[in-house]
DNA sequence: AGCACGCCGACT
DNA sequence: GTCGGCGTGCTC
């Protein structure tokens, strides 16, 4: 690294600041100096905005117009490796750095001071007088050694009111001391006895361990099926991380899963890891932030945005269930938490492991080209074996108009229920029906503000458009045609998929796993936990049910629709139908007792559902990648999408022609740009969208043609254009 | 992002 | 004549 490390004070200096401006300011370095790299509040006009110490200043500004940084904050500077890091993710994402920076700062209480808190020691005296309760509270404290707790803490721990520590207090039989807010997290032992591995396992382990000693930059493929223990295999990587004292961190998919993760981290480690999410409270994350940056957090376990932490000395990132699409953040940054993870680790030197039972084409198809270490766990954890997977269809299947249960599978959950055994129907439609239709003009009831389809959810008693949250009542009457009574639902969704089950089965236990009838993730986790322990006897979930919960009374797993996802023009619709039906086979008989999927499908000769029957996922990821190969799509091409919005749909029309008719940047590597054309959703909470697609050879410099591209552009009005480099679905 | 400056319609 | 609409431009 070249350049300077401290500023004295009154040198110029260059910030960063999280304003959208496209350039940086220089100020002066405060009194007592700064260094490069470090958080610092400044003025800008009226206001005091935070930013990063970026480098020397660059001069060309009237130095007596210069203004003062107004104070460095207190916390560790941004490390040089970060500010490459954010460099490199704005370039490739084509996102503005102030965005890049907000994203690494989204901290609470950033600026604050180090702010104290109250905690309680054992006191030299006596209480006058023991009671119970006050002798459960000294008892409490002798047990937990030096450790000190709030008082809140110790009258919990101890079963006590808070009165009663107080009392303490009084008496002098507890002492209150002041100490830092944001205490370190416990140590956590890479070395206690772990969960006794397979042959299988441990070879993987080894060969993660091999790469974490290493010190070097490596990702590594760890494909392994449901129930196969990729998780004790990883934990093995982590562990070796620690030995090194290096961090790690562990990226999840979803919240719901941590819970039952953390347990297996504490039991592993001895400790509680750091946590890192959405749902995690404002006084969390400023510790997990700060205390990440001091390396006082081994080992964090978080969402996507966890990514952006400021790591101390990062060793290993795990992205389990890699190809998970919550992993492509579809708002604001656009970014691929795990293209980013390995982006990150190349500059810090760190491990990668992608973790999948499906990984993702991409990822297949990296460590076919060698770019990626590939790691197989072939034998399935315990005595439990994959499910027998069977087609049923529904072609040559006598169903009732609006049921969607077939015979053959009616009968097999017949079986289950007189065995005290679990079924689980899998349909991937929230609410009651998808449609509501007005059958004398044939209407359909669409959202006021988007174009999409308002759902019908019978639970609220409302129609719900999906896609910005918009409710309203079921219409008596037909919007279109006026005539009163002829609105009606139309295909299934879970809960109406609830309803037939109960009256095929009105003796059994029903439960209906959907995200929208769960206020928190908490409540839905105990729920998952009450059907685990054979609290249900059919099961009914949408896509929430396919991410890694373990029910070992379950044995039977019906696919209402396999072809859902099949039709449309996503290309990646067979790869995640591919990835969803294995998970959801995965289901069944993860314990003793031997499971059954049975797929309904219009279409059993199709090559998704063959592929997914025949558990050869070798073929279908060929077959697959051939096919984006002579399409030359992703990742066999590059591809982006341009999302131009605005209220007036002219208006965003006209920006697309416009953009259109100048594509000479694009030519010029010679990319191809198709569009302008009504996105997929053509409207959202009012804003009419128009989506453009480009595409070019695999080496070609498409970031750089697309800022060349759009650089001229100046943006009227309420105009919005946005770049998805790789984007998820393209049409 | 904010916040100011600045140039055209309905009010005292 | 003036109050205020939000279009355009600047912030070290």
């Amino acid at each position: 690294m070249s350049g300077q490390e401290h500023f004295e004070a009154g040198e110029r200096v260059a910030v960063l600041t999280t304003q959208p401006l496209d350039r940086l300011l220089d100020y002066r370095a405060p009194e007592g100096g700064c260094f490069l790299g470090a958080y610092v509040e400044v003025p800008l006009g009226p206001r005091k905005v935070l930013g990063v110490v970026w480098g020397p200043g660059a001069g060309g500004f009237d130095s007596s117009k210069l203004r003062s940084v107004i104070r460095v904050l207190d916390v560790a500077p941004m490390r040089s490796e970060m500010r490459a890091f954010l460099g490199k993710a704005a370039d490739y994402t084509l996102t503005p750095m102030p965005a890049m920076l907000r994203l690494a700062s989204r901290a609470p209480g950033l600026s604050d001071p180090p702010s104290m808190r109250k905690i309680l020691r054992r006191g030299d005296r006596d209480p006058d007088r023991m009671t119970d309760a006050r002798a459960r509270v000294l008892d409490t404290i002798e047990e937990y050694g030096g450790l000190a707790f709030t008082p809140k803490e110790l009258a919990d721990m101890a079963g006590v009111t808070p009165s009663v520590v107080k009392g303490l207090v009084k008496q002098g039989a507890l002492r209150e001391e002041e100490t830092p807010r944001d205490l370190p997290y416990p140590h956590l032992d890479p070395d206690l006895p772990g969960k006794e591995l397979t042959q299988d396992q441990a070879t993987a382990a080894a060969a993660l361990e091999e790469g974490v000693k290493s010190g070097a930059y490596g990702t590594t493929l760890l494909k392994g099926v449901t129930g196969s223990g990729k998780t004790e295999v990883y934990l093995e990587a982590v562990a070796a991380t620690l030995r090194a004292g290096r961090q790690a961190l562990v990226l999840l998919p979803e919240i719901a899963l941590t819970a039952e993760f953390l347990k297996r981290v504490e039991a592993r480690f001895g400790g509680t890891p750091a946590e890192w999410h959405s749902g995690a409270t404002m006084t969390e994350r400023r510790r997990v932030w700060r205390m990440v940056g001091q390396g006082k957090a081994q080992l964090v376990i978080g969402a996507r945005s966890a990514l952006f932490l400021p790591f101390r000395d990062l060793g290993l990132i795990i992205v389990d269930e890699e190809h998970d699409t919550s992993y492509k953040q579809e708002d604001g940054v656009l970014y691929n938490a795990r293209d980013m993870a390995v982006l990150r680790a190349a500059m810090c030197s760190a491990q990668v492991v992608l973790a999948s039972a499906t990984p993702s084409l991409e990822t297949w198809a990296n460590a076919e080209a060698g770019k990626y270490k590939r790691l197989d766990l072939k034998s399935r954890f315990g005595a439990s074996v994959l499910p027998e997977m069977r087609a049923v269809d529904m072609r040559s299947e006598d169903l009732l108009p609006s049921t969607w249960i077939s015979p053959t599978l009616k009968f097999a959950m017949k079986a289950r229920l007189e065995r005290g055994e679990q079924s689980l129907l899998f349909l991937n439609r929230r609410g009651f029906a998808p449609v509501t239709i007005c059958r004398a003009c044939g209407a359909q009831v669409a959202c006021d503000h988007c174009d999409s389809r308002m759902v019908e959810h019978r639970f609220l008693k409302r129609l719900m458009c999906h896609q910005c949250g918009e409710t309203k009542p079921v219409p008596e009457v037909c919007p279109s045609c006026q005539v009163e009574g002829k609105m009606a639902p139309v295909g299934p969704g879970i809960e109406r998929l609830g309803e037939e089950a109960a009256a095929l089965f009105p003796e059994a236990r029903i439960a209906v796993l959907s995200s929208d009838l769960f206020g928190s993730a908490r409540a839905l986790k105990q729920r998952i936990e009450e059907i685990a322990a054979g609290e249900a006897d059919i099961i009914l979930g949408t896509q929430l049910v396919a991410k890694g919960h373990n029910f070992p009374l379950l044995t039977l797993v019906g696919v209402i629709d396999a072809d859902l996802g099949l039709q449309g023009s996503d290309l990646r619709a067979a790869e995640r139908t591919f990835q969803l039906m294995r998970q959801v086979a995965g289901r069944a008989g993860r314990a003793e007792k031997p499971g059954e999927a049975l797929l309904q499908t219009f279409q059993p000769e199709h090559p998704v559902i063959r592929a997914i029957l025949s558990g050869d996922e070798e073929a279908f990821w060929k077959a697959e990648a051939a096919e984006r190969q002579a399409a030359g799509v992703p990742p066999f091409g590059r591809m982006a999408g341009i999302i131009l919005s605005g209220p007036d749909l002219a208006q965003v029309f006209d920006l697309g022609e416009t953009l259109a008719r100048n594509d000479g940047a694009l030519r010029q590597i010679g990319a191809q740009l198709f569009g302008p054309a009504p996105a997929p959703i053509a409207r959202i909470r009012g804003r009419h969208r128009v989506r453009m697609l480009v595409k070019a050879a695999k080496g070609a410099p498409l970031q750089e043609a697309i800022a060349r591209w759009i650089a001229p552009l100046r943006l009227k009005g309420d105009l919005r254009l946005s770049v998805d480099i790789d984007p998820q679905s393209f049409f």
